[in-house]
Order: structure tokens, then C-alpha cells, then sequence
DNA sequence: CAGTGGTCTAGACCACCGA
DNA sequence: CGGTGGTCTAGACCACTGC
């Protein structure tokens, strides 16, 4: 295999430019199961030390790109086969990635009192105002899921958000990010509020996901809660063995 | 914070040792919210690189008990925030961790025709023979879960598993260890069958988790679709944002 | 501006695989 | 046995934080 030897400079670490590289190299001219040019080559190849290969090819096995194997080399693996492990993207990338073009209807938006569970998972009182947006999901104009989010309050300066904007890139714009969130799956049946607006019946199965976003600092800024129509969505993740 | 100078010398690397023994010294002497050492304190602490001491945290930090925020420190992490990542584990370990005893009272256990869905999962011809291991599985006596489990022939040598013991350890010992899995959790209601087994209405919503095993050679050996009572469990889990 | 974590280098030795 | 990936070191500079 030929390897080009110039990386692109941008603003990235070299070790992120050379992991692209590797990465579109990858998909244009190997084929699954066939072995990367070895460490040793590589750093020889694009001028680079044998660490920041290292680093490059740990990144893409991360991605589930390749894998090593010890004593013998680094092989493409099948992309069939290995998912991406779970990420934290809103509903409109979400939809996209399926192939889906996702909307939204606003069915609330207004500060209200907040109920105990989300209050623990916030880390406020009881009762105090949080900024409620409760919204339905639409994916190709049908009903995907609904929607109840709880935010701290005053994380969008004094006013409200937008709710037919993107929440995520409005955080963001007002210096807050969420970097982590940890969720619980479950499976409920809809009440008949909730399968009217899914247009489902009643009792039909739902895959709740209950999130809580934190921002790199591990504070707790967002709870939401998403019922997802059982018929038309699916979780997908990969999952590692425990180091052990 | 005083940190203890010698690593217990194990068959572990070096930056294992060290992740351990920091883990240690944060459960033992550090609150949440503190700063650990910086990272040449500790490299001088331990007598070891830099590089060791990066790897220990970045370990630690992938375990989610710390944080890295650059110029400033590493800092101990809120556990009840950060759950775990994903892992692959077995039913009975699942159920440990719940504080629940697992059992299971095995229904079906042949070779039979692979299906067509499951064939294209494990690279197989569909009809071919495949192993079926079909088990009700309890938590605390009471049913939890319903588990269908199709493997390679094969993989027991000429016989079938036990299927009164733990799949993992069998496969382990005919030196299978799956190492990742790919997973997709959907809802679904139960049918009557189902219900009855799992002691729920007819038309309950169940979690099903459809799940493909992996070798470390990225060799697919396993899949396994298992229904879970919607009123006992939830699949918990821990998101990050993707590298951007 | 001093101190932190983040990146990068050059070189060394080890554990493991396969011919 | 040579070649591979895995670990470890010492030292350097950069980007960022917070006083």
C-alpha cells in the first residue's frame, strides 16, 4: 500500500490530521481485513514519530476502523460489523443519520416549578423554576417521539430559547456545552394522551430515554425525557468487553 | 495529598499499576470535586515518566472517576453522575450488579436451521445448523428476562454448552471470548406467549435487546435477542460527545 | 506570568506472532 | 528468529487557566 506523505496542516493535532488520513486512505484503497502498513512504515512515510501514529491508530480503532493485533499488525476491520459506540447527538442528527428528515412542533415552553426527580438529577430544590420545552418529534412529517426537556434556568441569558431551533447549538452559543450525559433506557406502554400525539394506539410499546447532560465540568444542566414510537425506532450501540 | 511512592509490582504494565493505585487513593482519601496531583507531582511521587502518569489518568478518566480540564487540573468526578459505559457482560453479572441473584430455567437447547437474519449476522448460509439455547431467566425467582441465543457450531468442541451455566465462562474455555458486541434496543409488546412466560399482561411493553458477539479477531460467533420485562428493567448507560 | 494539562519527539526494551 | 505491536523513558514546546 502506498501511503501519501504529506499531512494537511489545520488547527488539529497532528496525530488527529494523520488519524483522517489514515481514515480516507482506508476507505479508498484497503479492503476489510487487509493489514495497515505497519507502524514503524508509517512513521517513516509521513515523517512523523512512532508515538503520534500510535496515537493516530488507537484513535481509529476507537472508531471501530481498525483493530491490533499483537505480534502481527494493524487490519482493517468490517464497518458491518462494528457500530460506533453510543454518541450524544440531538434529534435532527439523529434522524439524519437514518436517513430521515427530522421536525418539530412545540407543544410547551415556559418556566415552571420543578418536580423532585429532575430536581436530585439537577442538583436544585424542589418547586424552584426550571425552563420547561416540550416538543414532538417529527421524522419525514410522522410522529417519531415526544420530547419533555427541564433546563437550569438562565443559561440563555434572561430570555427563552428558540424551541423551533436546535436546543444544543443554542447552549453552545451561550457558552454552555454538554459533554457527557448519562441516560436510562426503558420500554412503556403509551397512555392515551401520549399515542394520540404519537398517532399510535393506546398501550402501544415505547422506548423511553431518560437523559441527564452535563457540561465538561460535570454539572448537570439538562433533563429530558424522549418516548420513542417502539414501531419506527431502534437504539443502536456497541459494546466493549470490561478490561479485565 | 500525600500519594503512597512504590507500585505493587504485578504481571500489570506499569500505567496499570498506577491507574490502580490512584483509583485507590481517590476512593480512600479524595472527596469529589478535588484536584488529584498534577501530573509531575505524581511522576516524580512514583518515580515513573510523565507519559505512565498520562496514561494512568487517561484510564481513570475513560473509567469516568476523573476529569481533565487543561491549564488547570485533573479532578475527581461525581460517581452517581457519571455511569459507566456500555459494557458487555453476561445476564447473572447484569443482575449482580442490581443487587438481584440471577437463575434461569432453560427451555430449549439444539442445533436447528439458521434463520435468515440471524445467518446474515454470523456470515453463515441461512439453514445452515446453528446452536439454539432458549432460557427464561429470573431475577430474585421472579422472570426478568427471555433469551434466545444462537451460536457457530462448533465452538464446544463436539458437544452442546450447559446451559445451566454461565455462556461466557463455557465459550471462554474453549478459548471464545467474545470481546465486543453490536446491539440494537427496541420496544415491543409482548404476545401471549411471551407474557406468560415472563408472568406479565399480554401486550406489555418489553425492552428487546438484539445483540451480535464478536472475537477479538472481529469474528462474529454469537446472537442473542432477549426480551425484558418493561417493569423491571432499564439499560443504563453513559454518553460522550463526539470528538469535533 | 507561572503552572497546568496537551502534543510531539527519539530512542529503548519487551511480549508476542509467524515463518 | 526477525518483525510486529505494547510499554516506558526523558525531554521539549504549546495552549490554556487563573492569579
Amino acid at each position: 500500500m502506498e501511503i501519501s506523505r504529506e499531512l494537511v496542516r489545520t488547527g488539529s493535532p497532528k496525530y488527529v490530521a494523520l488519524a483522517n488520513a489514515l481514515a480516507e486512505q482506508i476507505r479508498t484503497t484497503l479492503a476489510i481485513g487487509d493489514p495497515l502498513p505497519t507502524e514503524r512504515e508509517l512513521q517513516a512515510g509521513f515523517g512523523v514519530s512512532r508515538d503520534t501514529v500510535r496515537r493516530a491508530i488507537a484513535r481509529l480503532a476507537a472508531a471501530g476502523l481498525v483493530f491490533n493485533v499483537q505480534g502481527s499488525g494493524t487490519y482493517v476491520a468490517d464497518p458491518a460489523q462494528i457500530r460506533k459506540g453510543p454518541r450524544l447527538t440531538g434529534f435532527s442528527q439523529d434522524m439524519a443519520e437514518r436517513g430521515l428528515r427530522a421536525s418539530s412542533r412545540t407543544l410547551d415552553c415556559r418556566i415552571e416549578p420543578c418536580p423532585a426527580d429532575t430536581a436530585r438529577a439537577l442538583g436544585v430544590a424542589e418547586g424552584s423554576g426550571v425552563l420547561l420545552l416540550r416538543r414532538l418529534r417529527l421524522a419525514d412529517q410522522a410522529p417519531m417521539a415526544l420530547e419533555t426537556a427541564r433546563l437550569l434556568p438562565g443559561l440563555f441569558g434572561d430570555g427563552l430559547p428558540d424551541p423551533e431551533g436546535s436546543l444544543d447549538t443554542q447552549l453552545a452559543e451561550h457558552g454552555q456545552r454538554i459533554m457527557r450525559a448519562s441516560q436510562t433506557i426503558t420500554a412503556t406502554n403509551l397512555t392515551a394522551t401520549e399515542a394520540h400525539l404519537l398517532d399510535q394506539p393506546v398501550g402501544a410499546a415505547a422506548l423511553r430515554v431518560d437523559r441527564v447532560g452535563f457540561t465538561d465540568r460535570g454539572r448537570a444542566i439538562e433533563a429530558t425525557e424522549t418516548l420513542y414510537r417502539g414501531d419506527r425506532y431502534g437504539y443502536e450501540t456497541a459494546v466493549e468487553r470490561d478490561p479485565s
